[in-house]
DNA sequence: GTCTATACTAGGATAGAC
DNA sequence: GTCTATCCTAGTATAGAC
């Protein structure tokens, strides 16, 4: 069983219950691997697991959100693939976020890197699409921590009150939020 | 020991560690009381506890975020009060969120209901008062919408990137979010 | 109402056979 | 590379003394 088969596994497990919710023999379980099977691919059980996922992932926001803001086109439809992307990875919402659940308690500390660098990669290259349609550095970048801030929140607020629509919403005033109405 | 002593603790906890993250024995620690005198006030255990929290955040939402906004006062006077109390509560970023430790994986059904209520109550508040300053429903609906997300995004985003400062800026921008620039 | 002690279960991790 | 079996720790929960 291959790291491309087994990954993708992962992550929706640590977005769903996040890093304290899932357990060794819940992943065993989802993925049909015996335990000893695991540690043999991740000798360092959870936590390599998991680490592992956070890379894939940051590998996944260059390739699908950060490189179609690199492509040739207007700001405006830039933005609009990107949007639709996001709206996919999440599945329209109902699929939760990575962040929250590794962000919590202990897990903060031991990922915060990969975190913090993962979206400092994603929030540059939306400025930058600000600034090449005209706006200010400032401006710019306040626009694009906004929209992360509207995505992060539109999955909280949606999965809490248990309806899509506020996630969709967003997803769909994301050009309009940086280049303004 | 009684409820109101106890109950913010446990607030704390939850709200840092997530549901899962959350064990009997750090419980102890944290409050002092033996794992015996915990079961004692709380029967039903840890389910029970996130279940009181809930009840009592809830409560102290009425009476601080949604009461302050049915006084007399201009929108903007009323929505000032409430950003200022938001912040407070989150102490300006650097306390998390409660609904994302207990919306992941399975206490996401055991307290779907409570925390559904208690957004929904908090909501219609800040839609009335924009409904008060000439808004449509729907629009007033969704500008409420759009305020939660904002809060609650920037308490992931602040806590992922280690830098309060988007959520400070979502505070002061409450009151235009809902009445417009 | 709080404590110590204890039972039981689940989670993390490894050894060794195949 | 995967399995069964096993070990140890941590977590949940309760009994019973004070």
């Amino acid at each position: 069983m291959s790291r491309q088969t087994i990954l993708p596994e992962l992550l929706e497990l640590f977005r769903k219950f996040g890093y304290d919710g899932v357990s060794i023999s819940r992943i065993s379980e989802a993925t049909g691997l015996g335990k000893a099977s695991l540690y043999h691919h991740f000798p360092q059980g959870k936590e390599q697991m998991a680490r592992e996922v956070l890379m894939f992932v940051d590998q996944a926001v260059n390739e699908y959100f950060v490189a179609p803001l690199k492509v040739a086109g207007s700001p405006k439809q830039k933005l609009t693939n990107m949007a639709k992307l996001v709206e996919e990875f999440y599945d329209c919402g109902n699929k939760g976020c990575l962040i929250e659940g590794l962000t919590l308690g202990d897990a903060d500390e031991l990922f915060h890197d990969l975190i913090c660098a993962s979206i400092e990669s994603w929030l540059q290259a939306i400025a930058k699409v600000g600034v090449e349609a005209g706006l200010s550095k400032k401006i710019a970048r306040e626009r694009a921590e906004n929209i992360l801030i509207a995505i992060q929140g539109a999955l909280v607020v949606s999965r809490a009150i248990g309806n899509r629509a506020p996630f969709k919403r967003v997803i769909r005033d994301i050009p309009s939020m940086l280049l303004g109405t």
